[in-house]
DNA sequence: CATGATCGTTGACTTAGGTCAACCAATTCC
DNA sequence: GGAATTGGTTGACCTAAGTCAACGATCATG
């Protein structure tokens, strides 16, 4: 459309603002307060530390005293003391409380599920919502190590895998390629990080540790996430933790067929090198001396 | 990505809430609680009827009431008795009050044109919002007939153009085509209907008045809003529009490269006939005998 | 062990926002 | 022309939510 980019956003935040204060009200429905059905939520969603969840509802903490007292009252949340510090306290769910949420979470489900039914290229909307969302949050986006044979990390890789067999042209089948031992990928040989926005991984990188030199595998965004500088953050954070291992010497392999992975290393300091492998997909190779 | 949709969904909708929490509120940062800007800004945007701005905002009688006396005491709205109806009153935006109103949007365009500016593929980004404010607003579509000659509607032929240009192996010039007078498409010959969702336009279809029969021209439909049933919906508004006026033989041409457009008409109670026209673009032609 | 900082609690207060009923003035209906 | 209806105003009242200051209880530090 060539219409005004603004009207656009417009039209967009009256749509979700309208449609998430239906979402969102979720929260409503069942009788409570919007204040307290948020803290609730936060118990669930961010622990039981009182003060991290004031944290990250960024409430008063005379507000926040009263909305758990208030819970307790109805039999939701039980209060203790923090062992390891007695000025501090836990918030924890009762059954009754555990119940509450996950009422909470089929209201809201029901309603995204409702709009997926009802939607006819449901895969196109949530493409689209991931872009949306990735645009809004790429600064909130945190780059965390995690187990390369965890959950997280299979997605990723599977997303990977399927992307390199659209982009090569003789497709591409994992285990005909040099696939990284995932020990290798793990402290202390190597790390494997994940980006993840508000719980959902958005992209990957894989630190394989050896004995002449380390290897960087896997790096991989989503395409919601692209050109959004998260490949660069992911290769600093991986370059990093290679320094923090003693690691001196990187190298990593590629294809031309990936000219936008081929331009990030060229303009971050890699430098080209020979063949240093038979692996049978790669055709360009990099290696860079970390001081 | 393969990961659950319903995840998808809450993080889309906690990115957008966590967000236009500051989109919206461009609402604050100009010292007046929410209900006062929210007030203004449906003045300025539904017009001065004040019954019609309690329920665009769904608020309360003695609300609005207390608002807009404290609007007019800021100076920003005048009051005025309805000369058509005495107990009917209009709020009418005062130059400082439109003043008020461009700073707001000026506020929310900021931020938009933040978000577009810091995104490698605005172009991508808008066609993501529209598609999801498509998708939660079908239901609230309006189609109502417009000038063939105004802005709206030069907005959809013009994409209808480029599209069919896009579709037709040899192209589309529209002055080859039998470019359709817009007096023929306005009443009382015809009409002109435009599907309008919160004011931007999502599709189009204009009625052509004749002596032996009508026909129905320039259905289009934007890319975001698609099997929608917007389509469906513009060709039942142009039908009965055609029963209004006393029309009884609807003809229309398309082309087989417009599978979908084909498959409508075949579905609708159309009957293919024989070319009817020395059009050089369309190939498949339809008639409909209206009751 | 005394001092100061930290964590949560409590009471007093404020603001935004909304409900409800009574009311007046104008209009519509019979 | 009188009765009923409608549109807006006003006062009384309520809840959600947040601010602020004071205050124990606990912990960290010199």
């Amino acid at each position: 459309m060539s219409l005004d980019p603004i009207a656009r956003i417009r039209r967009f935040n009256r749509a979700v603002t309208a449609q998430t204060g239906a979402l969102d009200h979720s929260f409503l429905g069942r009788g409570r307060p919007l204040g307290l059905a948020r803290t609730l939520h936060a118990i669930s969603h961010f622990g039981q530390d009182v003060a991290t969840i004031r944290a990250a509802l960024d409430l008063d903490k005379a507000v926040l005293s009263r909305n758990l007292k208030a819970l307790q009252a109805e039999g939701l949340v039980e209060l203790a003391a923090d062992p390891a510090d007695a000025r501090r306290k836990q918030a924890r769910l009762t059954p009754a409380g555990l119940a509450e949420v996950a009422a909470y979470d089929a209201l809201s489900d029901d309603q995204a599920q409702t709009l997926l039914n009802r939607h006819p290229r449901p895969d196109a909307l949530l493409a689209a919502m991931d872009l949306v969302a990735s645009a809004l949050t790429v600064d909130r986006v945190d780059i965390v190590a995690h187990d390369p044979r965890g959950d997280l990390a299979r997605h990723c890789l599977s997303e990977y895998y399927a992307e390199l067999a659209r982009r090569f042209d003789q497709g591409f089948d994992v285990t005909l390629s040099r696939d990284p031992d995932a020990a290798a990928m793990t402290h202390p040989h190597g790390t494997f990080l994940i980006a993840l926005s508000d719980g959902l991984p958005l992209g990957c990188v894989g630190l394989k540790g050896g004995t002449d030199y380390a290897e960087i595998k896997r790096l991989w965004v989503a395409p919601a996430a692209r050109r959004l500088g998260l490949s660069r953050r992911l290769m600093d954070a991986a370059e990093a933790a290679a320094r923090t291992l003693g690691i001196t010497l990187l190298r990593l392999d590629t294809n031309s067929a990936l000219p936008e992975a081929v331009a990030l290393y060229q303009t971050t300091g890699w430098t080209r090198i020979n063949r240093y492998n038979d692996d049978p997909y790669p055709d360009v190779f990099f290696e860079k001396q970390l001081k």
